[in-house]
DNA sequence: GATTTCCATTCGGTAATCACGAATATTGGA
DNA sequence: TCCAATATTCGTGATTACCGAATGGAAATC
């Protein structure tokens, strides 16, 4: 018989493995005894996982402490780096950073979510829990908006079918025929606008990056406070830059 | 009964889904049917783990290929972030590369073997195989020898005992006494240097970061090609600069 | 320094689930 | 349209993952 959280098809070792990892992360560290209180798993099914990990570098021990391995780290930077595309994004955040003194990021679409593959901080950067490998809707973001709109309708149906058009903010924007609108709108102007739809006091613009065959890989933004992100830098000077330098990548990628 | 490549008291299918994301990672991207012959596993089999780790965003589908996911990013930024000491080393290792011009990382131990966890590369910087996470021997790099040389003997012959002393190259140490006596002498001038030990042509210098406690807690080095890497460069210019990083880092560290 | 307490770890039996080959569905090309 | 190559699902038997209980170890308390 199936247990209740298995997922045809699916192996629910292997899930609760890489749920183990994701939850240490989130408490930054714990004890076995711990750990099995919490995730409601007997001490010494648990044990049998954290050996595994354990010995494979996936997780470490520090003293009754389990925390995350680096392990990890060959796996997740071959992800973001794999594609010549990714690695020139990356240059153009740097350079996007330094310019305007705010906060750049690049960012993909996986499986209908927005991830971070680069970030980079300029010297008035704000920071917010926004770390590389984190996830994100789309709709609630500029670069997440950017690349909604330069993807075909159906699939943008499916991810909204999928991911639904939560309330991020109150400032999201939950219509379904309202984003399609948006999404026209930014066809035409070529950037998009976040205006605290996705953390409130935080304004972004994104832009989206094409590929050989002109389909969107992926979206540079930046994003400041409010008060900085207003009149003519919001309006005119932010959207310029991002415009020249999503073409200038762009260029890079077509003659690669 | 036991399978024989079940190790005691651990999970199969949990190794085997890290091994599957380590092979696809390995080949850069795979079908299916072509996984499994090279891994030797039914093709029904092969496909649980696929379809388990792809709805997890650890291994994402593109086409008919399998690709590893960007999911793995969060839990490998979280991996070398989560000290304070690792965040400032990386900045140290800018700094280097910046003023060398070659090639610098920072190094840590896990498990007996070196770690990468951060690297920068300055104007002339060679190009080598070592991405960020890989592991390498303590023994035969500049970084793992300064560690070495700052833990207790105890755990050096244990390393010794797991890891042995392979000859990466001719010009590895292979004997124990030998490698000792080089660590006593690395502990007097307070770096190490690494000449053709590792990679063919390639010179390095190595100092060790110490944290709150005098314990080591990583090492920095820096890395170029023989030709350039002798004279006074190699005996004096670099190991001064190291040095003092190394320091300063330190200082940082003990006052955090 | 003995004792207690709190951990991690190991053990053994059983129910669950993983692994496989075969059957089916899907996709792309001829 | 058909064929070929691939992914995916299905059904079954054997394996192994799971749990509670017992053991082992280390630190804290008296």
């Amino acid at each position: 018989m199936q247990g209740e959280n298995t997922r045809r098809g699916q192996l629910k070792s292997v899930r609760r493995a890489f749920e183990i990892a994701e939850r240490i992360r989130e408490l930054e560290g714990v004890s076995v005894s711990a750990l099995a209180d919490d995730m409601n798993v007997a001490k010494s099914t648990l044990h049998a996982y954290l050996a595994t990990l354990n010995e494979m570098g996936y997780l470490i021990k520090e003293g009754d402490e389990y925390q995350v391995g680096t392990r990890f780290l060959l796996l997740g930077e071959y992800s973001r780096t794999r594609k010549e595309e990714y690695r020139m994004a990356a240059e153009k955040v740097e350079e996007l950073a330094e310019k305007t003194d705010e906060r750049s990021q690049f960012v993909i679409e996986e499986r209908g979510r927005g991830v971070f593959l680069y970030r980079a901080f300029g010297n008035h950067a704000v920071e917010t829990g926004s770390e590389t490998g984190k996830r994100m809707f789309l709709h609630s973001t500029a670069a997440g908006k950017s690349i909604l709109a330069h993807l075909p309708e159906s699939r943008v149906r499916e991810i909204i079918e999928e991911r639904g058009l939560p309330a991020v903010t109150p400032n999201s924007i939950t219509d379904e025929e309202e984003l399609f609108a948006e999404l026209e709108q930014i066809r035409e102007q070529g950037y998009a606008y976040n205006e605290a739809e996705n953390i409130e006091g935080l304004h972004a613009i994104g832009v989206p990056v094409r590929g050989k065959n002109k389909e969107v890989i992926g979206a540079l933004s930046v994003s400041g406070p409010t008060h900085r992100m207003k009149g003519n830098v919001f309006v005119k000077e932010l959207p310029d830059l991002l415009l020249g330098t999503a073409n200038e990548l762009e260029l890079n990628i077509a003659y690669l």
